[in-house]
RNA sequence: GGUCGAUUAGCUCAGUUGGUUUAGAGCGUUGCAUUGACAUUGCAGAGGUCACUGGUUCGAGCCCAGUAUCGACCA
């Protein structure tokens, strides 16, 4: 019955009309916010986006999930809390700033730090945290109004309270390290922001002539002709005989004619090369380790930005690489270059400028990661932190064995960053929060000097934003402020985050949740709650693309996600980027690649499908809504349908549940999927659809009352189409939304109410099969017979309702759903009807044409082979006395019941092919 | 080189302490359907000796060993 045109549902759902409105709403009714309560909280911290970031693929992975456990939390009635924010990101930001400083023509170098800062803050407050919008477009119900900022200045000065903490325990220290070098940022790196790739290179031989001879000389292979100015040794393998009579002597270093030693080392790979290895400690790591080992001088002949210096004595001025094509020349002039081969390399580049990064010696903070690293090893093992999945346990032990830490480097040479909390005095150091606690120290330790603040150098350096984010989930409660809060919400729930920087960032928040808890929250808290961080881990994987490789901005083969957003709403794309995320394992998207012009195309068969999905609820509610509800009573098959739809859906709840217990959160998602659209709209809706289009009241009530709980149990996926089904569904009170109803609780069902009713589901595909293969139309209606046996008769005979195991409506439901004019028992094969089993017994297809006979039985006997050989296995295994004494009792039980069936099956068929000959 | 992981349908992947009628899903594919919520649809089908070889077990896609191929991380 058509609703009037004027006011008629249109027919399509439309994500962009709904979206935004409920947005809004729930944050009119401050829905996300949390305060302090007496329910049981339920925390996320958010894995703070770079505050220079766009959304991108990974972005919603990781949202779309901590979302939905959120929602779910949130539903079951506890204080749901997710806490957003942004990362200061100090080398990515200071590089953009930097950018945009140098397109308005002004230089870094002509501002104070403090002039630069202000430009910073000011960038930040007009592009910072777009990226926290954009989550809102995905539908990410965060307390906005507890969005922090790892740069603002309770962060900040949370930071350098653990500082001077740290320091204080004898855990920070200040040491000369190679580090990673980019020339270019003029920074330390740390090992992680290294990309290494195999690169072309070659491999220069240079001949140093051994001191004391005129024409003896020995031959090393280099990769770095301009750093042989820096050489303070020459290195063999003690046992390679080439070099033997050389031992203790030494060798003149080509164009500066510097004598360095000869010395001996295991290190040496005589294979390598010439088997000869010059020795340049200010300039390769292994070679530090061979100087120190060894007592050789270190040069460093490099500026900070990769030029030669004065101690380079040739080239002075040049640029590192300029100078490689320098020194060449130069050493091809005075004959010492004795070949040039091909050799192909891993070069490590900065991550953030691509600069060929430099080991270089540097004064560094580095903080101990001995007993903090144990520590947080062992929180994990102990289970105390949970990894989901948990075989991501194997690569944070790999990480954080004792032979594999190592102390983590937290200064970088950067303005935008907390200023590390140290001043000098001539050679010593005085770490304070402030610079007059500072100058404190000083005047005590040197009350003879007369100190004033000028007098001190507060060090020029910022710390790593790792030393912020490792703080989140305290600081964002202002653990260092004020606990009360803090008492609450510690230790948070759930971290989801992905894989890539498990050491970076969750390795180090245990570290942290281990190390400050006690001190801010007190011994007795911290016993009875516990001192990590938060309980469980989700790793997310990496979104890769359809060429496997991870996507990212760099490489251009990410879609736009808010393309994606708009093209298949929000709803859909949290069903496709979910419908493919199993646990840890990485996402190849579907995105396909332009093969033209080798552009990601903004388009997902995925996606689609969930926006197919959401169109197809939308239609089920029209559907509904189009009905005329009446008084009259509910006729059998309304009854039975109902019946079983409440079954299916308390197992289904029950399934949705175990699987969010174990966080399979994509198989849950499949799970209503599959329940929605098959169990719900297929078969239920396509039974209970009335001819006239009226409906009895009770039957719509139950169908209403499942609908909105289905809604419920969807509203974490998919929070926007379930909303807007909800309201669609009744007439709702104020403040009565699908995002606080109630996640609905497994009542008991009839399991063998859904058996039965599967049985029946199978016959009705069977019939269509059969009309498919002889192109019978869909709507002709045929006849069905059963032969009689206790079984059919509970099911089908006349007094099925009150036979045990039966029920009433089956007859009806065949019917209807078979488009059959009769269904009834038999005790005689019909004339010219297709057998078939049902269950264990037989049934008749009556057609309406004549039937080959001989092509039937030929049918009925292959799948009497099939049905015999499988009796067959079966048996084997009963007859097996060690199966029958070692296998346990439910297995052998089944295994009966499986051989009781197949014979039963094969009776029937052999009736048949009996009474057929 | 070290460590970890993977190999299941044309493609992308599930498969839960080894046991539910000789393996599941989505996409793709094949055939059929069409005024009745939805073509963003419905119905049905085809498609797999679970990489290979051996072992443990009453029983292996799942456990063990080896082989092959691929990948990731670390050096």
């Amino acid at each position: 019955m058509p609703a009037p045109e004027g006011n008629r549902t249109p027919q399509a759902y439309s994500a962009a009309d709904v979206e935004h409105k409920w947005y809004q709403h729930w944050l009119a009714k401050n829905y996300f916010h949390s305060e302090p309560d007496e329910r049981e909280p339920f925390t996320i911290v958010i894995p703070p986006p770079n505050v220079t970031g766009v959304l991108h693929m990974g972005h919603m992975l990781n949202n779309t999930i901590q979302d939905i456990l959120i929602r779910k939390a949130r539903l079951d009635g506890r204080n749901a809390c997710w806490v957003p924010g942004t990362d200061h990101a100090s080398i990515a930001t200071e590089a953009k700033v930097v950018q945009r400083l140098r397109e308005k023509g002004i230089k870094k170098s002509d501002l104070t730090r403090e002039e630069f800062l202000a430009h910073a803050f000011e960038w930040k407050e007009e592009f910072g945290g777009i990226i926290l919008q954009q989550l809102q477009e995905l539908g990410a119900s965060c307390d906005w109004q507890r969005t922090r900022f790892t740069m603002e200045p309770e962060l900040y000065r949370a930071v350098i309270k653990v500082f001077v903490s740290l320091y204080r325990k004898d855990k920070m220290y200040r040491g000369l390290r190679m580090t990673n070098w980019d020339p270019e940022a003029q920074t330390v790196l740390s090992n992680e922001e290294v990309i290494y790739t195999d690169e072309n290179s070659n491999l220069y031989h240079v001949r140093y002539k051994v001191a004391g001879t005129d024409d003896e000389y020995i031959t090393i292979a280099t990769q770095r002709p301009e750093t042989i100015m820096a050489d303070t040794g020459l290195a063999v393998s003690p046992t390679d005989e080439r070099y033997l009579r050389y031992h203790g002597r030494q060798v003149i270093v080509p164009l500066v004619n510097r004598p360095i030693p000869i010395i001996t080392d295991d290190y040496v790979d005589p294979e390598f090369g010439t088997g000869a290895l010059k020795v340049t400690p200010a300039h390769d790591p292994n070679d530090y380790a061979l100087g120190e080992k060894y007592g050789l001088e270190v040069i460093d002949i490099l500026t900070p930005d990769g030029k030669l210096n004065e101690f380079a004595q040739v080239g002075v001025g040049l640029d590192r690489f300029e100078a490689r094509t320098e020194i060449v020349k130069l050493l091809k002039a005075s004959g010492d270059l004795v070949a040039t081969t091909q050799y192909r390399t891993r070069i490590g580049r900065s991550e953030r400028t691509n600069a060929v990064v430099e080991p270089r010696l540097t004064l560094q903070w580095f903080l101990r990661m001995d007993d903090l690293a144990a520590t947080a090893l062992g929180a994990v093992e102990s289970g105390e932190v949970r990894f989901h999945p948990p075989n991501m346990v194997n690569m944070y032990r790999n990480w954080l064995t004792p032979e594999n830490v190592r102390d983590w480097c937290v200064s970088r040479q950067l303005w935008w960053g907390q200023r590390i909390p140290a001043w000098y005095w001539k050679d010593e150091v005085f770490v304070a929060e402030t610079a007059a606690e500072a100058l404190a120290q000083a005047q005590q330790a040197h009350p003879e000097a007369n100190l004033q603040l000028e007098d001190l150098q507060q060090d020029e350096d910022v710390l790593d934003t790792w030393f912020s984010s490792w703080l989140w989930p305290l600081s964002v409660f202002d653990g260092w402020k004020d606990t009360r809060e803090l008492q609450y919400y510690y230790p948070t729930s759930d971290l989801v985050t992905g894989w890539d920087i498990m050491f970076f960032w969750v390795a180090r928040m245990v570290m942290a949740g281990y190390e400050f808890s006690e001190d801010l929250l007190g011994k007795d808290f911290v016993e009875k709650n516990g001192r990590m961080p938060f309980r469980n881990v989700y790793f997310t994987g990496m979104v890769r693309d359809e060429k496997r490789r991870k996507m990212s901005k760099s490489l251009g083969n990410s879609p736009d996600a808010l393309e994606l957003l708009k093209t298949y709403g929000a709803d859909g794309v949290r069903f496709g980027m979910m419908s493919s995320a199993a646990a840890g394992n990485d996402i190849v998207f579907d995105a396909p690649i332009d093969p033209q012009t080798q552009k990601v195309l903004n388009t997902s068969e995925l996606c689609d499908q969930g926006k197919k999905f959401c169109n197809k609820i939308f239609n089920a509610n029209r559907l509904l809504q189009g009905f005329t509800v009446s008084d009259r009573a509910p006729d059998a098959l309304e009854l039975l349908a109902a019946e079983w739809l409440l079954a299916k859906l308390n197992e289904t709840t029950g399934e949705v549940d175990r699987m969010l217990g174990e966080y399979r959160i994509s198989e849950a998602l499949r799970t209503l999927y599959n329940f929605i659209w098959g169990d719900f709209c297929s078969w239920y809706l396509e039974a209970i659809k009335p001819a006239d289009g009226v409906i009895s009241r009770d039957t719509y009530e139950a169908t209403v009352s499942a609908f909105e709980r289905m809604m419920t149990l969807l509203h974490p996926f998919l929070p926007f189409i379930t909303e807007e089904v909800w309201h669609g569904l009744r007439e709702r009170r104020e403040g009565e939304d699908c995002v606080v109803s109630t996640w609905p609780k497994v009542e008991d069902f009839d399991a063998a109410l859904i058996q039965s009713f599967t049985l029946l589901q199978e016959t009705v595909s069977h019939i269509r099969y059969i009309r498919s293969q002889r192109e019978i139309a869909p709507r002709e209606p045929l006849q069905l017979f059963v032969e009689h046996s206790p079984a059919s008769e509970a099911l089908l005979g006349a007094n099925a309702g009150n036979s045990p195991g039966g029920f009433r409506g089956a007859r009806e439901f065949l019917q209807k759903s078979g488009v059959l004019s009769a269904v009834a028992l038999t005790d005689a094969a019909p004339d010219n009807a297709l057998p078939f089993l049902f269950g264990n017994d037989t049934a008749y297809l009556v057609l309406n044409e004549t039937i080959d006979q001989a092509a039937e039985r030929a049918k009925m006997q292959a799948e009497l082979d099939r049905l015999r050989g499988f009796l067959a296995g079966i048996e084997k295994k009963l007859s097996n006395e060690r199966f029958v004494a070692n296998a346990p009792e439910e297995v052998i039980t089944l295994e009966r019941k499986k051989q009781a069936d197949a014979t039963a099956k094969i009776a029937s068929l052999e009736r048949i092919l009996r009474v057929n000959a």
